[in-house]
DNA sequence: GGATAAAACATATCGCTGTTATGTAATACT
DNA sequence: AGTATTACATAACAGCGATATGTTTTATCC
């Protein structure tokens, strides 16, 4: 009855395990008999620990949510919201690059190991939202974006940037139309879309990729240890 | 030496049957011994035909692109070549929702037994974009979109579209901003963005709804027998 | 501190998977 | 007809997730 804690030794470890074997060697070397030969445990330690495969899959989409959402936050509110809306998607695309397995697995669907999402999940998803939600509003009030609803902005936003970012892991975007200039063409368009015009757009996505190494590239890899 | 044909009695019905286990059941139904079940053969007939799993999965691969390619071949030129674009757009979401385990092993790169995309398959990917180029050049011919790159429009729309039904797929777009209004919001933002003005776009997507009975709802699921 | 209950772990096993090896029957070409 | 090649069936192997069972460690309570 007592709910006593589990024993917070092995569990990030097996959860660092299994992103790096995800990471770098792809989704079929996560199994359980490699994560305890690598963890010096025995198989049981995942069923202890997350109830199976399923639960520490589950446990790297809720840190691989929480990396996303600290990449979006470190973009800053400036004079130039319209900018600062392009830095977002710049922040969304690079977090997936960095992690590419994981975010097929958040986004992709792709089933590993019978893996699937909860609504729970999905939820952590679109709460990550909330940062380009916000920048639109700040783009309405700018009079860069005609006025409307910031929320199916943000959807919209979203939605574009994925799909380009899927399509780049997915290895389909070659060049002359590769990743990089169907994005930056995109995410012009998408601001014009929006009802900027397109030298401001222009302008402002011109911007933002200057603020890339300042404040997106510098962010630390590994957000929350959950101490 | 002698390349003598396979009997090619039962690599269709494997193939058929192998596109039904995925549709009705998932990806985890599809393997080697329920195949065999299915089709009164032994497991072996998967590899003397196909090779493996891998090979059967990019037969299906093949088909499925075969599939997309005639469902946007279906859609007509008109008079208003920027309701065609919009029509092309929802033909393309029209397929990938009536066949989702298959996109996603298209396009989501669903692993699915270790399967990878070739080279070639993505080179079939691009293929279907052909249409969106032809019709994204008489959109500039009739002065609906901004002179520029047709192909790179053709990517834009792709991809943004592309995004849309993953996110879709994956349930991530529920109401108030559900799947549906986020379809159409995009639709008519992607036009405004290649430079068309907001009540033109929206006149045309609307256009393109009506149109979606005729030229792609009554498109037969079977395309090519591959007699 | 000792008793006790619960959690963590190790081992072995089950049913399943893709794949391969081997033997046999059918088929096509010379 | 004779022969080579393919197709198929059976059995087996290595690996997987998952479970059952026994053992060790740990934490709580008296």
């Amino acid at each position: 009855m007592s709910p006593r804690r589990a024993d917070p030794t092995i569990r990030p470890v097996l959860v660092d395990i299994a992103a790096r074997l995800l990471a770098e060697e792809g989704p079929q070397a996560l199994s359980t008999r490699r994560l305890a030969t690598e963890a010096d445990s025995s198989t049981m330690a995942v069923y202890t620990h997350f109830g199976g495969m399923s639960g520490l899959v589950r446990e790297m989409v809720r840190e691989g949510f929480a990396r996303l959402h600290h990449h979006l936050t470190r973009v800053r509110r400036t004079g130039d919201p319209v900018a600062d809306m392009a830095l977002l998607g710049r922040a969304y695309r690079y977090n997936a690059l960095a992690n590419p397995h994981l975010y097929a697995v958040m986004f992709g669907g792709s089933s590993l190991a019978g893996f699937s999402l909860t609504e729970e999940d999905r939820q952590h998803g679109r709460y990550t939202l909330g940062n380009a939600v916000e920048c639109a509003t700040r783009c309405f009030a700018a009079g860069r974006f005609r006025a409307g609803d910031a929320e199916l902005v943000a959807h919209l936003m979203w939605s574009a940037i994925h799909g380009l970012v899927a399509l780049e892991l997915g290895g389909y975007l070659i060049a002359p139309y590769d990743a990089d200039r169907c994005f930056e063409a995109q995410l012009a368009g998408l601001m014009v879309s929006s009802g900027d015009t397109l030298e401001a757009a222009a302008g402002s996505v011109a911007a933002s990729r200057g603020r890339m190494r300042d404040e997106v590239e510098a962010v630390r890899t590994e957000p929350a240890a959950d101490g």
